[in-house]
RNA sequence: GGAGAGGUUCCCGAGUGGCCAAAGGGAGCAGACUGUAAAUCUGCCGGCGAAGCCUUCGGAGGUUCGAAUCCUCCCCUCUCCA
């Protein structure tokens, strides 16, 4: 096991805060005396099972306590999932069912698994003691807690100045997710910014209940592709772990360059010195932004799929993109009415390619679409039956065939 | 319980009887530019084989030749008072 400062050290890189330090340092001590793991508690919504990038920062964060030697447990927020983390919806979730909440459960394992250490994480479900508290224990766990410090939480104070609703169960939330850490006793609880709040509440109930509060390791928010926003999938913004390491590296190679060094800083696993010097040379044009991109992509996808995959998502990008050539699949769509002529738009819509004949007139119209490689600008005329290839935008292909 | 404000297209937000498929912004999509991008500029941005028709402005009815706009009831949110 490192000494405690050396592993402070590692556990620093990338957080945003880590709350009290000093604390912290004395947790590692105290493990490293008495050679007990520290317990690493994160929390994640069951209802989202697809882990993406954004995912990854925590993590990954939490596979170094792993490798450090510390255990992490990974609860499921099941029940407080029904109310969901306050943003400004106030509706009270649907419960999921006994084997919904399995059934996301093993995806969940399936997918963090490939990041985390299985020997090294326990994972719970924070219905196994909420559900079990009475009304009574609830409204005790409630008195500890004042409105005033609820409204200091950012999201309840907008919404309480700006008019909107707050409904009171959204207040539970995060009493109920402080109140996990007091059930688990958990030493350190690792966070987004966002939860910021809800880890407090943690520290404070563990208090309340005469524990030694956690230390808190909060995590950056990653960007989403956009490059503003927090990824999130109701964005359309992420880059999940288990889709096509095509589609995966294109993603990250349209992101742009000053995002790109965001996410070598809490995505990739290169150095702290290498990234120094990346900058560097992206700032002295020694080094070249794409190249970098790519190297970046490669890394990325050859985590989730393997080197091969990797090598392959390369060369099919540079194909499309540098070569304008094709994909090496292009799903196919069977005509099932076999006419004469052809309707583009309609082929268009029915295909999938687009939502609706509007949109491929648009398409049209505006040079976006291309049938076997040459041009279709005229959405009235027909095409006699046949195969096509048309090619919507830059990335959007798609082969069609009569039935 | 009483008084008032408000619910508009993916989001924010204008619109108070026809010129409204609804200003403006954002997001998105396409084109140009490029280093894949980003930024910028341009165009599009409910649906329909479409100069016409159909469905949209919290919900249900009604007034009117005509309603997002007026009336009635209902649902939801906010503010103040109790």
């Amino acid at each position: 096991m490192l000494q405690p400062k050396e592993q402070l050290e590692i556990i620093r890189r990338g957080v945003v805060e880590i709350l009290v330090e000093d604390e912290l340092l004395k947790k590692l001590e105290h493990s490293f005396n008495t050679n007990i793991p520290l317990k690493i508690k994160a929390g994640f919504d069951p209802t989202a099972p697809d882990i993406h990038l954004g995912h990854t920062v925590l993590l990954e964060k939490m596979r170094q306590f792993q490798d450090l030697g510390h255990e992490v447990i990974l609860i499921i927020g099941d029940l407080t999932g029904m109310i969901g983390d306050p943003t400004g919806r106030s509706e009270i979730r649907k419960p999921l069912t006994r084997d919904e909440v399995l059934k996301n459960a093993e995806t969940y394992k399936e997918q963090v698994f490939r990041i985390l250490n299985p020997e090294k994480t326990q994972i719970r479900f924070n219905s196994e003691w909420l559900e079990k508290m009475t009304p009574m224990e609830i409204i005790r766990l409630q008195a500890r807690q004042t409105v005033a410090r609820m409204l200091e939480r950012e999201d309840f104070k907008k919404r309480f100045e700006s008019h909107n609703a707050i409904g009171i169960h959204e207040f539970i939330y995060p009493l109920l997710q402080g109140y996990d850490s007091v059930v688990l006793k958990a030493d350190i609880e690792i966070g987004g910014t966002d939860q910021k709040f809800n880890l407090l509440m943690g520290r404070e109930l563990q208090q309340e209940y005469g524990q030694r509060p956690q230390a808190l390791v909060i995590m950056p928010l990653l960007e989403g592709t956009d490059g503003v926003k927090k990824m999130s999938k109701s964005l359309g913004n992420y880059i999940g772990i288990t889709e096509k390491p095509q589609d995966m590296f294109g993603k990250i190679m349209s992101v742009s360059d000053e995002l790109m060094l965001r996410y070598y800083e809490l995505l990739s696993h290169i150095s702290l010195e290498q990234l120094n010097e990346l900058k560097k040379g992206l700032k002295e044009n020694t080094v070249h932004p794409m190249e970098t991109k790519k190297s970046l992509a490669f890394e990325i996808v050859e985590r989730y799929h393997g080197r091969e995959a990797a090598l392959k998502a390369q060369e099919e990008f540079e194909h499309i993109f540098k070569d304008r050539g094709l994909p090496d699949e292009i799903p196919v769509f069977k005509l099932e009415a076999a006419e004469k002529e052809l309707w583009l738009p309609k082929i268009m819509k029915l295909s999938g390619i687009v939502k609706s004949t509007g949109e491929a007139i648009r398409l049209i119209k505006q040079g976006g679409v291309s049938v076997n490689n040459e041009k279709f600008e005229d959405p009235d005329k027909n095409l006699p039956a046949g195969e096509y290839l048309l090619k919507v935008g830059k990335r959007r292909f798609i082969k069609i065939i009569p039935g």
